[in-house]
DNA sequence: ACGCTTGTTGAGAACGGTTGTCAAAGATCG
DNA sequence: CGATCTTTGACAACCGTTCTCAACAAGCGT
């Protein structure tokens, strides 16, 4: 039951603490494969799903399905904007989004409301990168 | 280049008007064939395609990764509070959303904005469903 | 330091939703 | 009706993710 720390569960940590932007499990293996400090994706994929599970990182999907995850800095609930190129990301509060979605939801005589606000764009960077 | 109209085509969209509710390409496949008006599966994942491309019904992906259609009153920019359990809908209006949204994107140097924004609950049937 | 116990790893198979393949079927038009 | 050219559907391929299970190693008591 004790959950015991291993060498790719440090490395996970520490790869997600480096990045600051939304990153695929897939990418977070190449990466860790590619600085050597190899890890199977099968152990990456259940080190991200304990994570997640601990509300230790967020977890978001992008567009075409597959699943991103990020260390945010806050622990408390808050949403993202996401450059949708390079997974740079941005932490949002939306004080009045979140008293809207329950207010909505309760009116309509729902229960257990969960709400999914995400923000996509194309960040300064890479729009300047796409101009060139 | 002209889009001819199949007895397949003309099925899933009346399956799709009947339903009130957000159903998957599976499950309509299978109330198509339930009904006796039989539906190649790779065929419904088209005509959906088609319909969402065309913004004749509205798409949306479920927690676990699959693809929700729904053909809505509203052609309209709107947003869903759906049932989790059945997929039961409310079309949502947020102007007050809406702006939030594009000012918060826009202070942080980021274009081409969109949002997804939906919320999810059980609705007041399933709930009494579960309560017996 | 040394086993023991038990959680963890990783290569590969399995899974599930979705998309691609391509020969046969059929919608449209002259 | 016949020619044309899109659409269909059974099936394979795809891709992200999860499962399997024997080998491995963290933590612990000695
Ligand atoms: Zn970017
Ligand atoms: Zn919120
Ligand atoms: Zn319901
Ligand atoms: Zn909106």
């Amino acid at each position: 039951m004790a959950a015991r720390m291993t060498r790719q569960r440090t490395a996970v940590v520490e790869a997600l603490d480096e990045l600051a932007d939304f990153r695929s499990a897939q990418q977070l293996h190449e990466t860790l494969r590619a600085r050597g400090e190899s890890v199977g994706l099968a152990t990456v994929y259940r080190a991200l799903q304990a994570l997640a599970d601990a509300s230790e990182v967020d977890v978001l999907r992008a567009e075409d399905g597959e699943s991103l995850y990020r260390r945010c800095a806050r622990r408390e609930h808050h949403h993202h904007l996401v450059c949708r190129h390079c997974g740079s990301t941005v932490e949002i509060d939306g004080p009045t989004v979140e008293a809207w979605a329950s207010k909505v939801a309760a009116a309509q005589g729902f229960d257990d409301i969960e709400h999914t606000i995400e923000l996509w764009g194309t960040c300064a960077d890479c729009r300047a990168a796409s101009v060139s």
